[in-house]
DNA sequence: GTGAAAGCGCTAACAT
DNA sequence: ATGTTAGCGCTTTCAC
């Protein structure tokens, strides 16, 4: 036995296909009692419209491809689910597939959704400031081939569509004046997501700080961690050569690493050393001491991002102008650093 | 300008779509000089099939659908991932989705997947044993509507296909052998996953660990948690009333969390109280101490069922009979679990 | 070497 | 109230 489909219903009943179809989806057209006969054959024999076919017919999937990073990240998986809200909400279905790091993978997924088998794409790009150049000529093939795109955290200028940003600078800012501003002098910077305009922008703000407080930035307390580096074995070398007081760390499971390590080395966090991360996720609450951490409100971007992108599927006609949204982080409080001396 | 088809190709070089289709398929129907003419022009104009037109008229998608339960599980992570090298390998596509530990969710994904979406779907149900009578029903109607479907870790009897599974009687069995021998008498069990068949086998596996002890079993020493539920909180009451000397946590996330509320209590790990967890994840190596865990061999677990379910999909002319396969884990031993005692 | 026609499953405008 | 037809974009068999 095959599938079941209109065709095997008009057979059966010995109607024509429209009537069936018109049957089931309880059009006033059709008389109650051929109706009620329809509907209940195609309830007991579990007829599924096949949406294939409906999909090629509407010239609309009502899917929304979205491609993270790294679904092991807490920030990308609360977008996610930012973004299912709002598109469930809105009549949407999402297709998400997690580029696990790798450019060729993100381009080879961006592709295959690119065949029709989404009406629109939210993408955070894998790619790195130097590989973000060649990677974004195929993307705009997509912008060319008429699929509209918005992008979410890791952007690019070089292609023209709605995003929505963190204020990366701002947040790299507040961590380390809020180091400074409890005693914290020397502070180092660890970032897994090293080569990526994000951690620039974090950097940024973190020099920003230290400047107006006159200290000189030291290259040598940045630390860029790849995904199979011995993070203890690297840090080592920074907790030797310097009188770290406080590290800032670029995501959450590094942060976790991070206070472990220093606390098997012997400090106490946060009165040797203090530590701020970001994101904030499942475990800096539960972990000892309790981090502090930077939220990025994940689920207000992935909320803001679907909805600009339904906007414009909805509003192909009338293409208003991209928008950039930029959101702000919160600095979330906890034991990982000392509290701001009361005068 | 709309997206480029066929149609518009072969009305553009005054030709007829079947020829233009055969072209860019490069058939050697074309003459070299047609071809080259259409195909640097389909280039050129970034034309791309589309997907829903050729899935339609394959009848198959070649996308596979998989529904986990929590995608913030390092294990089901895991899963996925092997479940996708494999997909990818054999050709396939996988479309992903988590139920986000909703019962209702996970069933209109299911229905919402069954729509021709996907020619076979891998679940892990979230149904706990329970609720999965009434929703075994609504899965059985996709059974019936012909699509393929496997199920691993999270399964039940009442679906007859092929599934994947973990030992995890004889993981609970192991787990609870090895606080034995290193000299633990009183085990507590901190299950984030109660009233699941994975949950009560792991604490059949428990049970008979203590038995060949003669331990009587203390209903008392297990503490189911809710997801919202203040584990600090519920885990002082069995640490105030039980002189516990050894935790077995159900997943990683729980098990971090736990060692890090009985270290704040004051208790040495592992001296005082042994821990071991679930799920060999990110963290349970870079905590200190370090975790000692159970490893399910998720990637082996994806692959496999991905493997069951190809198979079957490619062999839908001779069906084999439903295959279940056992997976044993491995007891990951580290620095959260007292030394083997030599003798 | 190129084209016409049928069909995948569905809907909707247009007959009857 | 029911049926006919055309078409979504593509492939493929069968003519020419």
């Amino acid at each position: 036995m095959s599938k079941l489909t209109l065709k095997n219903i008009a057979a059966h009943f010995k109607v024509s296909i429209s009537t069936v179809s018109k049957a089931i989806n309880d059009s006033h057209e059709i008389s109650q009692k051929l109706k009620a006969k329809i509907q209940k054959f195609a309830q007991e024999n579990h007829y599924k419209p096949n949406k294939v076919a409906i999909n090629l017919r509407n010239r609309s999937t009502r899917n929304i491809g979205v491609v993270i990073p790294n679904i092991l990240n807490y920030f990308f998986v609360q977008v996610l689910y930012g973004i299912e809200q709002v598109a469930n909400n809105r009549g949407y279905n999402i297709i998400s597939c997690a580029s696990n790091q790798s450019i060729e993978k993100e381009a080879k997924t961006l592709e295959l959704l690119s065949y029709g088998s989404v009406d629109g794409l939210i993408i955070s790009s894998v790619a790195t400031e130097s590989q973000i150049k060649n990677h974004a000529e195929g993307m705009k093939e997509l912008v060319d081939s008429q699929i509209p795109i918005a992008m979410f955290d890791r952007v690019t200028d070089l292609i023209d569509c709605d995003k929505v940003i963190v204020d990366d600078f701002e947040a790299g800012y507040k961590a380390t004046k809020y180091f400074l501003d409890t005693g914290c002098q020397t502070i180092a910077i660890v970032t897994p997501i090293d080569h990526t305009e994000i951690s620039r922008f974090r950097t940024e703000g973190y020099k920003k700080a230290l400047k107006e407080r006159n200290i000189p930035f030291d290259e040598k307390l940045i630390l860029p961690v790849g995904i199979d580096d011995d993070l203890e074995f690297l840090l080592s070398f920074i907790l030797n050569d310097n009188q770290i007081d406080g590290i800032l760390a670029f995501d959450e499971i590094t942060t976790v690493k991070v206070m472990t390590i220093v606390k098997a080395r012997g400090y106490q966090v946060p009165n040797d050393i203090s530590i701020i991360g970001f994101t904030n996720g499942q475990l800096s609450k539960y972990v000892t001491p309790s981090l502090t951490m930077v939220s990025q409100h994940g689920a207000y971007i992935g909320e803001t991002v679907a909805n600009l992108l339904i906007n414009r599927l909805e509003n192909k006609e009338v293409p208003e102008p991209f928008e950039t949204r930029v959101v702000k982080t919160s600095l979330i409080v906890r034991d990982s650093t000392r509290k701001i001396p009361m005068d």
